[in-house]
DNA sequence: TTCACTATCATTAGCGC
DNA sequence: AGCGCTAATGATAGTGA
């Protein structure tokens, strides 16, 4: 019945990398949950979008995200690849828009509502495959799709990235056309490619709605990978 | 000089998005900075890979990475782009280099290739949209795409994104299909959707190309979005 | 947004399974 | 890689500047 100390509790440890390898993989596995749950801890009583990634010693790849990991790092990357003018502040500063919470909160609401309607995506996408739909371009390729083979998908894989290509530049020029409309600034001959959207947006005050919609077709969708290519997530 | 207790002390408190616009923001600026140490410590201790993106309730994005937010970012993009060839452990689980070093350059290199390739699609679709194009998709779309407005833009996404799905889900039966019939054991009997791709080319040891093809499909393009349907830590 | 203070609450090192 | 246990360290809500 003696109440012994079973065990020397928690003690201090130097902030140097752990020396065992076995003792390093155990350290990674109780530190990593505790790190996402402070990372979603974060998000959900800030509302702040968050995500997380980790390789483990092992080489494992773990990940967290809020609303998702993706859309974390398109938006990371808009800001990124375009942001700077606005705000001469140092390090990563930048606004999603301009500056009142009240938009704000209109932008995170929709991102919610957005990362909703991702979700359920997966599930729709399903349906879809049994049911005849309505949009014009899916009537045409429905049909289709279920017949190819896969080096026929790869085609129209293809053939989709270089239509979304389109609606990018499309897109782009669009807002282009807008912005000489509206008679802008000397400073908009920098490269459209890397024309910051913060800056379009926040000389012209578009609507929260369609700043979202002309950044989701930026970068949107098919976007992971320019992360790569335009060089940052930041580091 | 009385003691007195000057403040309540730390107190427990709900996770559910804090009330009050400013007590969020405080919340989010004492809470970050937490966020990040533990990332740090992490990457310190265990010599794991580690990188956080934040963007508070005010907007402003803030990024840590060990050794670099884009490093960590370049090797998350290469498992979830295609990985899987080698080797098939769980989850996201995937060596970005586990055993043979061999294999791995091979994998690097094609990932250095494909980045090239991606790099160039900027290019090409702006060619694309000045000349008429070969594929049967692409004609019947180009004519309209530089017409459309910019809600019509948003339709033509969100066709795109539901073809995009239904290619991957129709590749993702070819991929059962093909499992039947060369007799897989009995664990082919889980779900689909969650059926990690790693097991699936492990199992049959598909060619590199059409591993990265099928794997591009499935995760690909519109990826990132699986980390967070597939369970995970969705947040 | 950040800094200080302090009384808690939460995390976790070290062990064993 | 993950679970449980215990005790000590670390993080932080509330408050004020």
């Amino acid at each position: 019945m003696v109440k012994g100390k079973s065990t020397k509790g928690r003690q201090r440890i130097e902030m140097k990398s752990i020396e065992g390898e076995e003792a390093r993989q155990v350290c990674f596995s109780k530190r990593r949950p505790s790190l996402f749950k402070k990372a979603s801890e974060l998000s959900t009583l800030c509302g702040a979008e968050v995500t997380v990634v980790t390789f483990s010693p092992g080489g494992k790849c773990f990940s967290f995200g809020h609303p998702s990991t993706s859309s974390v790092a398109d938006r990371f990357l808009a800001v990124h690849t375009f942001d700077g003018l606005s705000m001469g502040s140092g390090r990563h500063g930048s606004q999603g828009s301009s500056g009142r919470s009240h938009e704000m909160n209109q932008q995170v609401m929709e991102l919610q509502q957005l990362m909703e309607t991702e979700k359920k995506r997966k599930e729709r996408a399903v349906e879809a495959l049994e049911r005849e739909s309505g949009g014009p371009v899916m009537q045409l390729l429905n049909a289709n799709v279920g017949a190819l083979g896969i080096h026929e998908l790869e085609e129209l894989r293809k053939e989709l990235c270089t239509v979304q290509d389109m609606v990018k530049e499309r897109s782009r020029k669009m807002l282009e056309d807008a912005m000489q409309t509206r008679r802008l600034p000397p400073q908009s001959h920098m490269h459209m490619v890397a024309m910051p959207s913060q800056v379009l947006f926040g000389a012209q005050r578009v609507g929260t709605r369609e700043g979202l919609l002309v950044n989701s077709l930026l970068h949107g969708s098919l976007g992971g990978l320019d992360n790569y290519l335009n060089g940052q997530f930041g580091g």
